[in-house]
DNA sequence: TATTGCGCTTCTAAATTAGTAGCGATACTA
DNA sequence: TAGTATCGCTACTAATTTAGAAGCGCAATA
C-alpha cells in the first residue's frame, strides 16, 4: 500500500490536490487516531499498539512506514513520536474534540 | 457496517470517546472527501460520484447512508448536502488547507 | 541458564472497497 | 407513441485492505 503524499500534482496548480492527499492519508483506518495518541509524548510499539485498542502489529507497522515517509512521525530513543510537522497537524485537528461532544449532544436528542 | 456514533458510551466519562467515533466516521475512505465536496452546495448522486474521482456507485450510497445516519448530511429537492452539523465539521476542518500547503512544501525539500 | 519483554514479521481469514452491468423511474424527443 | 437519455440506486464478483494469531531474534534481567 503506498503513502499518499501531496507533491505528485503539477506545480502550482493548487487545485486542491494537497488536501485531497491529506483525506487520503488520514482517510485509512488508524493514522488519525495513532497521530493522535502521540500527542502528549513517544510512545513504544506495543505501548502504541495498546493505546489503539489493541490494533494487529501487522497493520500497526505498515502504518508507522506511511506515517514516517509522510515525515509525521519520526523514531527516537524514547520510542515512536510526532514530528513538528505532525504535531502543527494535531493542532489543526485539536477543535475537533469540541466538535465531537456537540455532534454527541445532537445525536442524542434521538 | 455499522456507523460509528458517540453516543454508546457511558453518559459523563467523557474519556475521548466522542472524539474516537469521529476518527473511526472520518477514517473510512471517502467519507472526508463526500463532506469536503458537498461544502459549497448540494450535489446529486452522480455528480457527488464524479467529484470523487469516479467512486463505486455501491460505496457512495453505503457512505450516504452512514453520513445521513450521522446527521451531516441530508436529502433535499437540489440533492445530497451537508446539514448543519456537517457544515460545522467542515469549518473546523478548513483549516487543514493551510497544514496541506505547508506540509507539500516540506516534502519537496528533498 | 532461563525468563521476560521488546520490535517486529509472516501467515491466513475476514472485512471493506472497487468496478461493471443494468434495473425501474422520469423526462424529453422524434 | 416509441425511442432515447439520464437519474438514483442495486446486485453481483473481484481486488485490496485490515484483523488476528503465532512466534522469531534480540536484549535485558533474574
Amino acid at each position: 500500500m503506498n503513502t499518499p503524499l501531496p507533491n505528485k500534482s503539477v506545480r502550482g496548480s493548487d487545485s486542491g490536490i494537497a488536501i485531497m492527499a491529506v483525506f487520503d492519508l488520514l482517510g485509512r483506518k488508524w493514522n488519525m487516531r495513532i497521530l493522535w495518541q502521540l500527542r502528549q509524548g513517544a510512545l513504544s510499539f506495543r505501548g502504541l499498539q495498546q493505546s489503539c485498542d489493541g490494533m494487529s502489529p501487522s497493520v500497526l507497522n505498515s502504518r508507522i512506514k506511511q506515517l514516517n515517509e509522510a515525515k509525521l512521525l519520526q523514531t527516537t530513543e524514547q520510542g515512536y513520536q510526532l514530528t513538528a510537522l505532525g504535531m502543527t497537524l494535531m493542532d489543526k485537528l485539536d477543535p475537533l474534540r469540541g466538535w465531537a461532544s456537540e455532534w454527541e449532544e445532537v445525536l442524542k436528542q434521538q
